[in-house]
DNA sequence: TGCAAAATAGCACGATCGTTCTTTTTTTGC
DNA sequence: GCAAAAAAAGAACGATCGTGCTATTTTGCA
């Protein structure tokens, strides 16, 4: 198949990783990180079952089988790239958001960055929804790896939320799950409505979409009153 | 690749359908249907790209030509799929609530067979949205045709927000747009996280959803007295 | 019952797939 | 700079894909 998408010239010797004496990678990490930024391009617009190692050559520019070494199979290839994701989805979207203090503040910031996120999205795809329908009934490392990254970060949304209750910024009777479902929701409508059916605005009705969760979940008026405890966030709280 | 399903013998020679003699299917179109019938329950499973003419073929224990020749192509077999399915959906969901009235009711009644349906699927399958995330940004006959049938029903499920806004049924200021649009992510997120997460209290926090958006659209108090024009629903109105 | 037409089978094609094995090239440590 | 090790290339494999072509079988109608 021929993918449309400029060639990524492999890195043919650099002997030392730029100017600062960092440990260096070997060049084989260096090449497998080029093919692997490669293959999370590829995947996000065919999908992870879409990619094959003979396009990843092509744009690569290596052989088949000098790509393949660095796997030893497609499922490896596939797992690396979600690995990959993830951890660029983390970087993008978790840690920037847990700067803000805990409760409703780090709610909007994952929910906003979530979108930011999802905005780049609907060019190039998102393989955490195409995975899903992919290997929704498929058994496997591929899906394992899939689901438990997605767990991961859905987990860590319903953390915030249960967060902002236990600061008392939710209404008492507000299921933490229910509002952290229903707001997947709205960034699976988003990506579908956008994505596939094109239609611009979307994006508005899944902002709007969220702020009347918050109103419905929120206590009215403590929107505002909430930067007390901005000091020193911890990465696993 | 070896599909584990029943194979579906095709029908051999059936002179007349049935005993009341209505006009049968010529040969053509009655094995026609056994194909499409097995194609789409494959496709359900594996997704329409993943539909292939010989796994067809061995399911239905034709050869491949014969299985072809009643497409001429693969692209029209995945063209007749989602007709097969879009007239179905239409049966099971869209038809019976039309025996609603106006306004509410009917939104109640297509968001329930909604998710009856959607439950069914969470053991085999919804090409509406698996078949989005195959084709979003891969033009042609088939995303057309795919992306056709959803509009239209969402666009249904949306006349039905509208009638009950213009009942009086709905906040003057509800946005019909923006209803319909948190309606479809709640089902977005019921497939997701029921299909592929394998969470089971999915199908409780779909209609919980569809409870607060009600609650936060709809007027207090009038849910209960609107069975008033229950009289002779048109199928296009 | 026979005959044209429709439906199905059989076979082959070029392409692409993941993977294995062997050989060549490049990198690395001394 | 040399030798050992690592990385990449090359070629081939069996399988499967969609599709075209030509036979064969089955059907529908006079």
């Amino acid at each position: 198949m021929t993918v449309s998408a400029i060639p990524v010239k492999p890195v043919r010797a650099s002997p030392r990783k730029g100017s600062h004496g960092g440990r260096a990678l070997q060049k084989g990490q260096q090449t497998k990180q080029v093919i692997v930024d490669a293959a999370l391009a590829l995947a996000a617009q065919i999908g992870l079952e879409g990619l094959s190692i003979g396009a990843l050559a092509e744009v690569t520019q290596m052989s088949k089988s000098g790509v393949f070494a660095h796997f030893g199979s497609r499922e490896e290839l596939q797992i690396s790239v979600i690995r990959e994701y993830y951890a660029r989805f983390a970087d993008e979207v978790f840690f920037p958001a847990m700067a803000e203090a805990q409760g409703l503040p780090r709610v909007r910031a994952l929910f906003a960055n979530w979108m930011k996120r999802v905005a780049v999205e609907l060019q190039s795809g998102c393989i955490f929804i195409s995975g899903a329908v992919e290997f929704d009934d498929r058994p496997g490392p591929v899906r394992d790896a899939l689901a438990s990254s997605v767990k991961t970060w859905l987990a860590a949304m319903y953390r915030a939320v249960v967060q902002a209750k236990q600061k008392g910024q939710l209404h008492d009777e507000a299921d933490e799950a229910q509002m952290a479902f229903e707001i997947h929701g709205l960034i699976l409508a988003l990506h579908y409505e956008a994505r596939f059916l094109k239609n611009p605005s979307s994006i508005k009705h899944a902002n709007q979409g969220f702020e009347n969760i918050l109103a419905r979940y929120g206590k009215a008026l403590v929107t505002e009153a909430t930067s007390f405890t901005k000091s020193n966030p911890s990465l696993k709280e």
